[in-house]
DNA sequence: TCTGGGGTCCTTCAACAT
DNA sequence: TCTGATGTTGAAGGACCC
């Protein structure tokens, strides 16, 4: 049975949205970022990628590489809402579709008779009925549709087989298949190994040295564009969380307390609405020097009141007592109670291994 | 000049159980 | 009883993704 995976992505979505509200904007470049001194870019319009302002960057920096771009606050309320619209497009198109971000889907199309008209009449049922406009990738597994979708974005429909992906993006650098980041490719360079093609022709044995057992073999894969991940709708959430950078560094300690105080109310909000219990408390802090440091406990039963999540943040925060000036402060919680669930049969489509890298 | 917020999952190590 | 292999859990750190 030959598989057939789609992968579609919403063409830079919040400054689409963001258009939607504001069509006199359409043309210019657009910037969706915080206005925070530590605000990184969200999303930015084509015009705007020309200057080389790119999500991910501080807002700072794009503001000096594109002076004339419109920024614009973020506004995950209308992002998430027209999310849902669009996902109710892409579900109505396929029996199993996987979420993966408020952006983009995936949608197992195997046995299906004709998978490109298909998909393109989700993309037309999408532009028609929100304007948005999306691209998709089409292969025999999520690797080679999610790197044919952004392959060939804005308005992209490419179709290849992994024979063809090898071909078609062996001289690119590993990291533009998802999976390598930049550690692995920074590793991989120090090799020698700076191609796709390079990668996917390098020994096993090489990489297992390198990699491990399990990170070795993976990257190998990925390479040539092989992957036999399923396409899962029903994923939970393991953990949530909520987590602020402040303006400047804080070092007072009875003002991270209050701090923390605040996250665990707001974490606790959504739980109790939720009805969802977890076990185990924990806190994120990140220093001046970026180096970032989690503490965690485990209690006896689940929990979800803001007074209990508070006084184990708080304990933890104090038995951290941090020494330097603090930049980031989170709190976590995790290990749920079981959803008076219908159980699935966790069919697993092989893991994901990932490594930290020393060095 | 730095580097958000919300997540997932992997690895390593220690403690403990079998 | 001792020792080793092996599995489970929890904690911490990281890599990576959108």
């Amino acid at each position: 049975v030959d598989r057939c995976v789609a992968h579609i992505d919403l063409d830079a979505f919040y400054v689409s949205v963001e258009l939607l509200r504001r069509p006199e904007l359409k043309g210019l470049p657009v910037v969706v970022s915080g206005s925070s001194p530590r605000a990184v870019v969200t999303t930015a319009s084509y015009e705007a990628r020309k200057f080389g302002v790119h999500s991910a960057i501080p807002a700072a920096r794009a503001r000096r590489l594109c002076p004339d771009a419109i920024f614009i606050p973020p506004d995950f309320v209308a992002y998430r809402e027209m999310s849902q619209r669009v996902m109710a497009l892409v579900r109505a198109a396929a029996p199993t579709v996987e979420v993966a971000g408020l952006d983009e889907a995936y949608l197992e199309l195997t046995g299906m008779l004709s998978p490109r008209a298909e998909m393109r009449r989700l993309v037309s049922a999408i532009r028609d009925q929100t304007g948005l406009g999306a691209s998709v990738g089409i292969g025999p597994n999520k690797l080679v549709a999610k790197v044919c979708s952004d392959a060939d974005k804005p308005a992209g429909f490419l179709q290849l087989t992994s024979a063809e992906a090898r071909t078609r993006f062996g001289a690119e650098p590993p990291g533009l298949v998802p999976g390598i980041g930049p550690k692995t490719q920074e590793a991989l360079s120090a090799l020698g190994i700076r191609s796709l093609a390079a990668l996917a022709q390098t020994p096993e044995a090489t990489l297992v040295e390198r990699f491990g057992a399990r990170l070795g073999p993976y990257l190998r894969r990925r390479a040539r564009f092989e992957d036999d991940g399923a396409v899962s709708s029903d994923r939970v959430r393991v953990s949530e969380s909520r987590e602020r950078t402040f303006p400047e560094d804080v070092r007072d300690p009875a003002e991270l307390e209050r701090i923390l105080t605040r996250l665990a109310h707001m974490l606790a909000e959504d739980l109790e609405q939720s009805e969802r219990r977890g076990r185990t408390v924990g806190i994120k802090v990140r220093l001046d020097d970026f180096s970032t440091h989690t503490r965690a406990r485990t209690l006896p039963g689940p929990i979800n009141d803001s007074a209990t999540i508070a006084a184990v943040a708080l304990e933890l925060l104090r038995a951290f007592a941090p020494q330097r000036p603090v930049r980031l402060l989170g709190v976590r919680i995790a290990g749920f109670e079981e959803r008076a669930s219908k159980q699935a049969p966790a069919a697993d489509g092989a893991g994901k291994p990932q490594l930290a890298l020393p060095v």
